[in-house]
DNA sequence: CGGGGCGTTGAGGCACGTCAAAGAGGGTGG
DNA sequence: CCACCCTCTTTGACGTGCCTCAACGCCCCG
């Protein structure tokens, strides 16, 4: 785990700010792009909050296949794990600032936790249903749409991670998503601001797709 | 929920039992096959733990697609939500005998509930990488390494549900699913007992074709 | 012994993957 | 500030693994 102490606070772009009582002034640590939080087989005993950035969470094959699990934007929280070994990799997609919760042993922060857990489940099993009997459009579809929920729901999406993170976390080559966002665009669904930046055009449209 | 309370305790094959302290005796309910245990959109308040037979765990699309998220086998636990709504359903997959945990309120069982919240995250992304990543011999061995540890590890693993069932937790139609097994039945890896039980004849084959 | 559901097997099609090449940013150094 | 380069993205042509549609076989239970 290589990260830099920031040397100031700066401003979460939280949508759900969570607040934990066990260490009111927890530091700031920033993790540049492509830079790793923590590997699978770490040790764990920690969780983590984005301040700002993005975070993949991944787990690979042998031959270099990626899963990406999820991705975690500002305000959200990850890195609990069921042992005490870290099951997948934690990378921060672009520079990324997190808030690192050291949980002391003895401490029982399972009231806090478990919310965040639940959730968590919920979101993996969802997307267990988008991976396992979803097409492409549906795939991009819901991704978008949840993209757009977790900024606030607005017309614009930043996604702050490459076709490739897209692709391996929806089940999918780079070219599949790549020539999905284009027929998009054609069909005036959505707009291509710049390649990290989209509008929806047509939500319901989008919304019909993604079912 | 049209559950019939047995009038017998039957006993568990739970290969990794879960006591709760916070309701010691809870009567069991039994499920005929094929049986609701719980829908989507009902309200939650309870979970639930396998005593004999098994469950499965599914979501559906709009025109009907399924995906079965888990399968929940004797001394599993399973039915804890992230709200007060159930987000899937939970249907008997044979007859099926259940132990209803129900959470009184204001209770706190979060430190019961965290360690299997976070198994069950676990389960769920592992389970993300096979449908994402996989394909379908990689699935099916990975599914039935996975039923053959649950059960013990034996040679011989039993199959409680259909080719149906199997093919929508792997994100497989039931004849690719049947072709698989043809496959692997005529390699010499697998052998077909009965239509619901296999004798895993290369374990290191089929760990290998999993990988 | 007969019916019905579940499972197996085959033939053909299609959605997505693979391979290849060109295009578009964006970061850096002159 | 601009030009270059490197990486990411887009687009095209083609291949293939799994799906679809169809028919048959096998249990299991009446």
């Amino acid at each position: 785990m290589h990260a830099h102490t920031a040397s100031r606070i700066l401003p979460s772009r939280s949508s759900q700010p969570e607040v934990f009582d066990l260490a009111p002034l927890q530091p700031i640590s920033f993790f540049p792009a492509g830079s790793e939080i923590y590997a699978q087989g770490e040790k764990a005993g920690a969780f983590y909050q984005v301040e700002f950035g993005a975070v993949r969470i991944y787990r690979l094959l042998a031959d270099g296949r990626r899963q990406i699990s999820a991705f975690h934007l500002a305000g959200e929280t990850f890195g609990f794990e069921a042992d005490t070994t870290h099951h997948f990799f934690a990378e921060a997609i672009n520079g990324t600032g997190v808030r690192v919760f050291r949980i002391a042993s003895g401490a029982d922060i399972s009231r806090q936790l478990l919310p965040l857990a639940l959730k968590g489940l919920t979101r993996a099993q969802e997307h267990l249903l988008v991976l396992g009997r979803q097409n492409a459009i549906e795939r991009i579809a819901a991704f978008l749409i949840d993209m757009a929920e977790r900024q606030g729901g607005l017309r614009q999406v930043e996604l702050p991670m490459s076709r490739m993170d897209i692709g391996d976390y929806l089940g999918l080559t780079i070219e599949t998503v790549s020539r999905v966002f284009s027929r998009l665009k054609d069909k005036g669904v959505i707009r291509l601001l710049s390649q990290r930046s989209i509008e929806i055009v047509k939500q319901d449209a989008l919304q019909t797709m993604s079912e």
